[in-house]
DNA sequence: AAGTTTATGCAACTGAGTTGCAAACTAATC
DNA sequence: GATTAGTTTGCAACTCAGTTGCATAAACTT
């Protein structure tokens, strides 16, 4: 998996085998999964390992996460190039049908005016409602 | 305390003393609280007692929930008026350095062009930064 | 090869949220 | 005022996500 291994070391991440084949579950999903979800594609694994992976990928903004409110933070894959900085930030929609977390790449989280002297760092915007697979 | 009952029985909910203490407790505070932030406001108090009332007063409307990815659900008083609907929504704001979350009442959360079948529901907005008391 | 750093696996713990159940309390009916 | 029915409260216990400590294994450094 060269790709893989690519999209690591860019990030400055050795590529352990580990780590490889989490990036590649990663890379399959449409939408953001859990932690214990990832467990769940692996027939033995240990939830700690999955854990401190996770933590890495975020640390180097190979992935960002998402508190969508339901209990368990989700993980979704960055582009490229992101560095999570308030402009690059998106919106999040969690369907309250099937309870899948969506990443609405395309919308960009809006802008706000904050009352004076107060600073953003960083901004979590989720929408929950039905999604288009769940409307009746 | 008469004006207390009156906002509890104004959202159908039955004015009891417990009821009345959170109600009090609540509307003193200038930033949303968590549920373990309002028991430590009581010398001997119950954990469920209190998570019940909290229940409660979401389901009535009489307060809102604030998930801002500390771990802990924060609660604030609604509006006298509020039925919680999408466009009553305002933004919140977590303090990095303080920790207190704030309701920014008077910025609602802009209105987001989903695509097309997403529904919304409900939104949860929170910016993180840096308040005007922390700014150095 | 020996030593150093980093990653992994297992056990154990924390803390928020939640449920079940019985006792206490309230409101309604006789 | 006693009887009943419905609601609220208090306590115990549990679930589950997230986290830490520590010992082993693997990967780099000299
Ligand atoms: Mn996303
Ligand atoms: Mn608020
Ligand atoms: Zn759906
Ligand atoms: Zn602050």
């Amino acid at each position: 998996m060269k790709d893989t291994d690519d999209k690591l070391t860019s990030r400055n991440i050795k590529p352990t085998a580990m780590r490889e084949l989490v990036l590649d579950i990663l890379t399959e999903q449409k939408m953001a999964i859990s932690l214990s979800d990832l467990e769940q594609k692996f027939h033995k694994s240990d939830r700690v390992t999955l854990y401190r992976t996770l933590k890495t990928f975020e640390e180097k903004k190979l992935i960002h996460s998402i508190d969508d409110g339901t209990g368990a933070v989700k993980y979704a894959l960055c582009k490229e190039t992101c560095q999570c900085h308030p402009e690059e930030l998106h919106v999040h929609f969690l369907c309250l049908k099937c309870q899948h977390t969506f990443c609405l790449s395309d919308i960009p989280i809006p802008s706000i005016n904050l009352p004076v002297n107060f600073s953003v760092e960083n901004i979590n915007m989720v929408v929950k409602g039905v999604c288009s697979n769940c409307k009746d």
